[in-house]
DNA sequence: TTGCTCCTCACGTCACGTGAGGTGGC
DNA sequence: TTGCTCCTCACGTCACGTGAGGTGGC
């Protein structure tokens, strides 16, 4: 009866604290050596045995992955400090990771920023509701801006000359709704908009047109059509 | 031309800040609906799935898994709110644990808990450098005891009436290393031992003596081992 | 004889990343 | 004709949990 081989399997996971499970886990990856078999084929474990998966549970209570206990524990004491102090310096990167996010869910639960973009819209503007087409368009050019509507408005009223935008939005927002066919309507409107929708150098534009009216085009009507791509062709040769 | 089927997967996912492979993974848990297909069998997307697709991605940009995501934008506004309220409270929560982790690693690195058994033993005792056979010894009792040697220590010494551990252990240690094969020697070795290991009322007893034989058994004199079986029964007998 | 422990697969977890092998579009 | 994008599998990730189906030990 060698000394050293007297746990079963059960017994040495329950000593350390885990699960057979565990322990076959780490047989399997080479983290802690097969011990032999009995006449039954059961693993029969020895000190040994018990002594190296107490460290490994040990660092693993400190979240430390598998691979890195491996090599903590075939490394010189030297190594291990060094290893220790990464770890912490890890879990320090990982918290400040989770206070900035919890910081953010935070500001956007107080912010309602995840409300539908039409009412966030009206807010802003201090416009009246929008018919259901028009919601569409804002939950569009919220998608589109990647601080949604709330930063477009933001980025569009920082550039704008002379007052806000939610005084100037509205009127031209009803006259875009009934625009007529009519070239010389159609040229104001766009450059009224065009005013509203000012471009620093080398910033990103702060509504992607092109995308917009790609995807809801035809809920223009032809008029509307044409003061969206003339407004496109102003914004276009503003550039240069 | 609908207008309804204009990106491609490619530039639907560069639009929302992700990657193909998201979006198809989106599809296959029934995230994001599957758009028509064009005539080469090329996913062709419209603008209520790219709103859609930049909402999850905004949530996701929370860290809130998939699974809450899809009860989240299935939910109404009212509960929204409380969604990401306890996506906050979830945060606080792991944040709270992280920084436990965090100070336990620290603890351990000033502590140098990690260190060989035997060492740390020999610095709390303040007796000599232990031959190779007794390292293995100390090593199996760190590794019984959940808070290991200065668990083990501490509980004892904490129960212990009288001058404490460090300057009964090493005369004890050296009378058993030399025990002579004599049953009075043994007996009063045993009672000097049994002094050391005082076991409260229900507590789980400093040392698992029983583990401790059966692994390393075979590593002490027959006279030791008598020590020991005698050590067990005295303490045994102290339960009742 | 009946539980209890053990054994070896092997799938599932979470949100994709990363090829593998093949085919339309410009 | 050549890249580029798309397509559908399907394995890998991390540390096991959880059966599935079968066999020794008390």
């Amino acid at each position: 009866m060698p000394s050293d081989a007297h746990l079963r399997i059960g017994e040495l996971a329950e000593l350390a604290g885990t699960t057979t499970r565990a322990v076959r886990h780490y047989h399997a990856i080479g983290l802690l050596a097969e011990p032999a078999r009995d006449e039954s084929g059961y693993r029969r474990y020895g000190a040994e045995h018990l002594v190296r998966l107490v460290r490994i549970r040990r660092l693993r209570a400190l979240d430390m992955p598998l691979e890195r206990i491996a090599a903590h524990l075939a490394g010189t004491p030297g190594d291990l400090d060094a290893s220790l102090r990464s770890l912490a310096d890890d879990l320090g990167r990982q918290i400040e990771e989770l206070q900035a996010l919890r910081a953010r869910v935070l500001a956007l639960a107080a912010s309602n920023a995840l409300a539908a973009p039409a009412e966030r819209w009206r807010e802003a503007l201090g416009v009246p509701a929008l018919p259901a087409g028009e919601q569409e368009a804002v939950a569009l050019l919220d998608a589109l801006h990647p601080q949604g509507v709330e930063g477009l408005l933001a980025q569009s009223s920082a550039l704008l000359a002379g007052p806000g935008l939610p005084g100037r939005v509205g009127p031209l927002l009803e006259r875009f709704r009934e625009v007529p066919d009519d070239e010389a309507a159609v040229e104001e409107l766009a450059a009224g908009l065009a005013a509203l929708l000012p471009r620093p150098e080398r910033a990103a534009p702060p509504v992607d047109l092109e995308t917009m009216e790609k995807l809801l085009g035809d809920r223009f009507t032809p008029p509307q059509r044409r003061v969206l791509r003339r407004l496109r062709e102003l914004l276009a040769e503003r550039e240069r």
